[in-house]
DNA sequence: CGAACCCTTGATGGCGATCAAACGCCGTGG
DNA sequence: CCACGGCGTTTGATCGCCATCAAGGGTTCG
């Protein structure tokens, strides 16, 4: 890692608090690297050999076997990802490719596991990542179980706009196949779901989404106040 | 908490190697307390007062709209649920019901965040308990968006014969409402998957399962070899 | 003994996957 | 500069899984 860089790491959430000593001893050993797009970052089953932050850039984690595939989550500045693993020393569960280029901060898990049980600060930082990862999923499945796609499709644009502060217009962060994969569906269907919303207060043209009526938008989505929320 | 059922708790993993001190000073504020079946714990939505911890019985997650409702998990012991909440202090995802005859020690969570801020080996027991949830719902969710609802019953059958070092036989651990909840399907459906699983090695009577073929039933189900392991 | 309640079995319908083909965008190369 | 080819997206037609509706059988508990 260069020097330059450090400043910005040691700015992260996980990091920002810790013990400056320890810190920089986490530094020495890891590395700042800087990916090209659709890049294999890893496979489900091997024994997680880094810690992942993504500081810049995107990444997927993805499932599935020969026959089948599904997105599991999209990994945007600043998070990291397969903590969990990383942190019990278990194998992977997903796989990890980049979808655009990506400066990405790689820790040798050994190394963030003994970290983490000396430092105080550090450790506090992994419970909240791990906590929101946690939550993540448990929104996610209940997303899947009790909503049908259209649903999941309208509750993801209001979350959206929501995380850009309520903005009627934004552009879609990632193509519309990995995003239905996101959202459980193939393509052909989210199409077809977009053209739904037509009629219920959102408009799409290529990668821009445009909510024209976000009252009638919540009112067929039906938001859960609790589930549907960033963090 | 009765001085005779100290021992039993202090035994549990996440309470095993902490400071014997500290876990006095925990102990003194929480409570074992035995419900009855089909008794509701909590609410979504709420904030959580208390870590709870499923010593005897068995306690249901379940989320829901009005219309809609599905279990998310069956928390059997001796786990925690709810870690992710009670630390970050955030509003439950999930509520929660007995569904047998249950005792559970509650911990007020003002007390185990400090608790797990300063004692290290709780917060590894923390970090752990914690992971495996994580871990859990990556599971779910996959098994949820890539199988089939006859392919997750099978390999729902294969995991619990695994949990039992590989039985061929044994009950259902709760009703088949709940199962077929827990598997994203109606009853209806749960009782055509079994007859389905007939033809796969798989004989079911009332509340016994029976595997007849283990061989053929994993050929049908498919189990992946990371996914679908306890832990 | 009767009444819930759970489970099962059957019939029907809808959501979404699959198959197929055409369109639009954008790169390369003539 | 334009033709071509690849790829993501859209649109249409069909099929299959699973939910829903409905009714009957079994078990448990008051």
């Amino acid at each position: 890692m260069r020097a330059a860089e450090k400043p910005e790491i040691a700015a992260l959430p996980l990091f920002a608090s810790m013990d400056p000593d320890q810190r920089e001893q986490i530094f020495a050993a890891s590395f700042l690297q800087v990916f090209p797009p659709s890049l294999k970052l890893f496979d489900a089953g091997q024994k997680p050999d880094f810690l992942h932050i993504v500081v810049d850039g995107m990444v997927e984690l993805f499932t599935g076997n020969a026959d089948r595939a599904t997105t599991m989550a999209i990994i945007r500045p600043v998070r990291s990802f397969i903590l969990a693993a990383a942190y019990t020393d278990q194998p992977y569960l997903m796989s990890a490719r980049t979808l655009t280029a990506s400066r990405i901060l790689m820790t040798p898990s050994p190394l963030i596991r003994d970290a983490i049980d000396n430092d105080r600060e550090l450790m506090r930082g992994a419970m909240h990542e791990l906590a929101f990862g946690f939550r993540y999923f448990v929104r996610a499945l209940s997303d899947m179980k009790l909503r049908q796609s259209v649903e999941r499709l309208g509750n993801f644009i209001l979350l959206e706009s929501g995380e850009r502060d309520g903005a009627v217009q934004f552009e879609l962060p990632v193509e519309k196949r990995t995003l239905a994969s996101l959202l459980g569906m193939t393509p052909e269907n989210l199409s077809r779901a977009f053209g739904v919303l037509a009629t219920h207060g959102v408009i799409v043209s290529g990668n821009t989404v445009q909510i024209t009526d976000a009252e009638k938008l919540a009112e067929f989505a039906r938001p859960d106040p609790f589930l549907d929320q960033p963090g």
